[in-house]
DNA sequence: GCTGATCATCAGTATTACTGACGATCAGCG
DNA sequence: CGCTGATCGTCAGTAATACTGATGATCAGC
């Protein structure tokens, strides 16, 4: 009946598939946990780019989030369109938008990162907490260059 | 001139930024130490994945593999096309191919693992070889679920 | 020898991101 | 001032990708 699930030692071994499922798996406990939100986890991304710094033109965030400055728009678009966020045209330099956290932004994003503490916090749960902070720092650790 | 790259330390701390960009940055050295070889880092997965294990149906790997059934069918037709692999009609199964890797197969799998081990090393220059065991151990208890 | 299920395949569709172009605006230069 | 070239946000069209549903062939159970 079940059959033999599970791609054998092979593929398991390569980090490329152990990387790629992590993510997938965190993805779906994001699905879950963000499920009675206003945002899904693309969106709580753009939120928390946005969070602390935000005088900065669409494309500088786009950037810095590395997605096409065409996709930001639409992302932008939709937290908007909930009343999360707020294109405000930029005084010194009109042809820029800036993008401002509104009140229910803050509120949102604060749920949902909690939220979020909960799906990683899930998906660590056969790990010690030291053995997640080491996981953490390694993958740091690879991104720094 | 420089800009200010990188997401800020909110995004940065958080796991799933960390593990997407840890793949992605391990796809691009993929596609680099892969770019002289007949197969891309996907089909090397599905390779991988048929080694030693041949006789199965196409949707069992497919299933084993966690793509759908129709894109096995692309996969398999574009290894076919290299001579990579042969679909044969299995005999006590008429419905079924049955998928076995060609000698030129064999013989691009191992460079292509290979090829593949560069990248990896490439990606985990900056961690100790106990640090590399670490990572992979790490990831690998949490998709052991 | 029927009936329903499974196999590989394909056509059509949905999703997604990117390319190129647009009008508006800016900085620099005379 | 008035040009020139560059940058901003936006949009339409396109490319890449995976999935849905259907098809013909084949199988298992009765």
């Amino acid at each position: 009946m079940d059959g033999d699930e599970g791609p054998g030692p092979e593929l398991q071994g390569r980090l490329g598939y152990l990387l790629k499922h992590a993510f997938f798996q965190l993805e779906d406990l994001h699905t879950v946990h963000l499920a009675d939100g206003p945002v899904n986890v693309r969106e709580l991304s753009v939120l928390l780019l946005l969070e602390g710094r935000e005088p900065e033109s669409q494309q500088q965030a786009a950037g810095r989030l590395g997605v096409d400055r065409t996709t930001m728009v639409g992302l932008l678009d939709s937290l908007e369109g909930k009343g999360l966020v707020a294109r405000q045209p930029d005084a010194a330099d009109r042809r820029r938008n800036v993008i401002v956290v509104t009140d229910a932004g803050r509120r949102a994003l604060k749920k949902a990162k909690a939220a979020s503490d909960r799906a990683e916090r899930e998906l660590l749960a056969d790990l010690s907490p030291a053995e997640g902070r080491q996981l953490r720092d390694l993958l740091a650790r690879i991104l720094a260059r």
